[in-house]
RNA sequence: GUCCCCGUAGCUCAGUUGGAUAGAGCAUUUGCCUUCUAAGCAAAGGGUCGCACGUUCGAAUCGUGCCGGGGACGCCA
């Protein structure tokens, strides 16, 4: 398609280029690129602005020059047909606009491949694994998980359709501390329910779902006064407390769209066992050592800005230790590349997670730290307080409820995941066109219904040689649907899905503008025909990229 | 103090590998529905791209230093 289109221009440059000026210079890098302006033609080449200082002329003699060349090689190349004209353009561009065949022929293709289309090998059927959310067992999903939720699960699909051999995961942290204060807070809770006076701590859960546990807890167990509450012991309470809200999430997630290929546990992974051997490699590397009773691990030497305790001077592990043995764990795996999703309160984390990666003797290249920044609720331009520590919180199901999930996943989306997100409940639901969902959503319900009335008539979409669609918003309508591809791989290159809601957005622009002037279902059929195949095309790519980001398109509005 | 992110129109933000006259949406003003959905389209106004220096034929983009806003920096997870 359009990409191809562009690495056979770029070769062609550089071979005729080649070809003529053997020997006389080194021949600066060929790029093209997709100029801004119209005026400036489909792809710009830059070579003539490089080579100025070198051959010390002009850059619009040197670009004339050069374009002879070009234009010589090209009369002799398949590409003859798909390139309308070469221009130059001050200060020294070569500007080259590609012909109607070219338009056609990506229209056919769009066509042809239909949900195909944009699928590509680019990952080579590389492993990636994206490790998101993994948020840990103790309370239900917030608005700070759904961000990372939606960002890893539309990433993973992005990478998926273009080539890669992807897993989702999903952490599960069913040990340490925080899951010994749940148990205490549910055995507390239930105590309380029992009729007890209680005293509970600040540092315990305080939510309110806690009392949901512990009464279910009552129930599950028959259990009816204080006394049988006290044959359970910790475990217990932990083990109910964590199956019970695990359920919650992943109920939470799957109403979500979000889907996770594995579920790790920790308490599995990152055994007694497990820990020792990664650590022993570790430390095998001497990047272990004793200070003040606890065990270090020297990730200073690997990027970090200070040592880090990985056995406390009791005797217990800190997180870093599981983590680094699941870390260790996953590249065993098999994985080629390793992408975990965190919040900001984790980026102090990249560098450890880094060294660790490094100190076990794999590429920390290879691990990608996402970190995707917060979003704050709004209510009617009014930020909504949160503070988990007091149990005030608005669950990822209050959202959902609130506003649905397409409108939340596109929310999640808007905006490039490092920049700090406001989410207004309000405008995501409001029916209007301040909404941004219904921007996309509109194009497509529009289109349903242009072929609704098509089927009326008894009117057919073209299948190929599209010579009656040359006005300026049918040619950029096809522009843009080519270049669906780009956008699936600035998604890659940033590791961000945000490039496909950029890119819809655009798409729908131009389809809009198309729809607005001209009329797909007119007097002339041969057009007629054209156009509905134009506007065929476009719902396959809206529909495409939509069902990568999870978001669902309604058929009328 | 160290590290991360941000600073572009009144507001919210785009602007991939440096490119030609810096773009949308909202808000303001004004046009377009007897014709496939007006949740749309067209037009106008609105800018020292935080500041300075540097690299380059060329800088919103890269580098350095400041200024301003947010966040992270525990033998917590």
């Amino acid at each position: 398609m359009l990409a191809n289109l562009k690495t056979q221009l770029e070769d062609l440059i550089k071979k005729s280029l080649r070809g003529a000026l053997e020997g006389s210079f080194e021949l600066p890098s060929i790029e093209l690129e997709k100029p801004k302006e119209k005026s400036h033609g489909d792809f710009s080449c830059n070579v003539a602005l490089r080579c100025a200082k070198i051959l010390k002329k002009s850059p619009v003699s040197i670009a004339e020059e050069f374009k002879g060349l070009i234009a010589l090689t090209l009369e002799k190349s398949s590409l003859k047909h798909k390139i309308k004209s070469i221009e130059i353009k001050a200060p020294g561009f070569i500007n080259f606009s590609l012909s109607n065949e070219t338009f056609s022929d990506i229209l056919t293709d769009i066509l042809r491949l239909s949900i195909q289309f944009g699928k590509s090998d680019i990952g080579k059927g590389q492993k990636i694994q994206i490790e998101f959310v993994s948020a840990n067992p103790t309370g239900p999903l917030t608005v700070a998980h759904a961000r990372q939720a939606v960002v890893g699960d539309a990433l993973g699909n992005i990478l998926k359709f273009i080539g890669f051999e992807v897993k989702k995961e999903y952490y599960i942290n069913d040990e340490g501390n925080q899951v010994k204060i749940l148990g205490q807070s549910i055995n507390l809770r239930a105590q309380e329910a029992l009729g007890e006076t209680i005293d509970f701590p600040e540092d315990h859960y305080q939510g309110s779902y806690i009392k949901d546990i512990a009464n279910e807890f009552l129930e599950k167990n028959q259990i009816k006064n204080v006394q049988g509450l006290e044959k359970k012991n910790e475990k217990d309470f932990e083990e109910f407390g964590v199956s019970y809200l695990l359920d919650k999430i992943k109920d939470d997630l799957k109403s979500f769209g979000v889907q996770f290929d594995v579920w790790t546990s920790q308490a599995k992974v990152a055994t007694q066992k497990n820990i020792e051997k990664a650590l022993e490699s570790i430390d095998k590397k001497g990047y272990i050592y004793d200070q003040d009773g606890a065990t270090w691990f020297r990730t200073t030497e690997l990027g970090d800005d200070k040592d880090r305790v990985i056995k406390k001077s009791d005797g217990q592990y800190t997180y870093l230790a599981p983590d680094i043995a699941y870390h260790k764990d996953k590249f065993e795996r098999g994985f080629n590349r390793v992408i975990n999703i965190l919040g900001p309160d984790h980026h102090g984390y990249i560098s450890r997670l880094k060294a660790a990666v490094e100190a076990l003797g794999y590429d920390s290249k290879n691990l990608d730290v996402l970190i995707v920044q917060l979003a704050t609720l709004y209510r009617e331009g009014k930020p909504l307080s949160m503070s988990t520590r007091k149990g005030e919180f608005i669950s990822l199901r209050e959202v959902i409820d609130e506003v649905g999930v397409d409108a939340a996943r596109f929310f999640f989306l808007m905006r490039h995941i490092k920049v700090h997100l406001d989410f207004d409940l309000e405008l995501a639901k409001e029916q209007s066109s301040e909404n941004p969902v219904y921007y996309i959503q509109y194009a497509h319900a529009r289109i349903n219904s242009i072929f609704a009335n098509a089927k009326e008539q008894n009117l057919k979409a073209s299948k190929k040689e599209f010579s009656f669609l040359q006005a300026p918003e049918e040619i950029d309508l096809i522009q843009k649907m080519a270049s669906f591809e780009d956008a699936l791989s600035i998604c890659l290159t940033q590791l961000d899905p945000f490039g496909m809601v950029s890119y819809l957005m655009d798409l729908a622009g131009c389809f809009h503008k198309f729809y607005d002037k001209y009329k797909v279902i007119g007097d002339d059929p041969k057009l007629s025909s054209e156009r509905l195949a134009l506007v065929e095309a476009a719902r396959i790519v809206f529909a495409s990229g939509l069902k990568l980001l999870g978001v669902s398109v309604p058929e009328k509005m």
